[in-house]
DNA sequence: TGTTACTTTATAATCCTTATAAACAGTGTA
DNA sequence: TACACTGTTTATAAGGATTATAAAGTAACA
């Protein structure tokens, strides 16, 4: 299971790399150590976040190199940018398609995968005229964890 | 139809200043712009638009003074807060559950009715183990006469 | 090699939102 | 009425996230 959660990562990682190429966009080692860090974290991070976990191998880097990529990479489609309620946004290596459940006492963000909603956008775009391009959708709750920790 | 919206409008404030009262929170002349503001517009508002369009009633209002009532408001459930990508949070008047389409090139929200998303809260719930107590969906596109636009 | 375009860095600026403290207003009580 | 108490508004400062700017660095390429 790791074994094949590192493999996967791996072919992630060169997939968006292939990308990358593809588009015109120079992989600089601190594109390549952001790409790398999303792929590999399971905790949609924040620019910040991500900031802070590469500033021991890359210790002149600046915020703006963290944004400007994450934004390179959204433009491309690699990455998507979560704007949920908290302050700053948190952004996700695009995978699967998949939806979040987030946890409202530890903010916590689990992945779900359920077949999309087209049915709803269809409807949305008879009702409304709009030419429907995509959705989002979150579920908000309490995980196993924070609901054990209120039974106590 | 025009009467007709008047009126509803007109119960809505009422109904919501009931709230206030039963909370005990005070109707300040500021708290009753701000909300017949709100009950009234139908473009989902952000504290600045609404701290412009009363700043000819109250022209020594601080912005502060949107934001906190605005809290008070959400916080006694009269009142939800939109997160959605652009930078500033937007306020909506809760009336009955609705969805919202936003247009990608002029940011105008729609509102549109559909049943609760109850099964998917469900699935979640199964596969994650959460306690869930609500979902948000959005649906992204381009609005009727943005399409048009195009066309020219 | 030299030129060009892209990228990073460092820093300043911007924008949204919240915190703070003083002034103000309403409410209740002696 | 006078007084104290509490909640509210105001004005302003502060905070935090993100973007803009300009200079320095680096890769690509004629």
């Amino acid at each position: 299971m790791s074994h094949t959660h590192v493999h996967e990562s791996h072919e992630q990682l060169k997939d968006a790399l292939d990308t990358l190429k593809q588009t015109g966009v120079r992989i600089t080692p601190q594109r390549h150590a952001i790409l790398e860090f999303l792929v590999e974290s399971m905790t949609h991070p924040t620019a910040d976040d991500i900031y802070k976990a590469l500033e021991g191998t890359f210790p002149n880097m600046s915020v703006a190199t963290v944004y400007n990529n994450l934004r390179v990479f959204r433009e491309i489609g690699l990455v998507r940018e979560l704007t949920y309620g908290d302050t700053s946004s948190r952004f996700d290596f695009i995978t699967t398609e998949h939806y979040h459940v987030i946890c409202e006492s530890c903010n916590k963000i689990v992945d779900f995968h359920y077949p999309g909603l087209d049915e709803v956008e269809q409807f949305a775009s008879h009702v409304t005229g709009f030419e429907i391009s995509h959705h989002r959708m979150e579920i908000y709750g309490k995980c196993p964890s924070c609901s054990n920790k209120d039974l106590h």
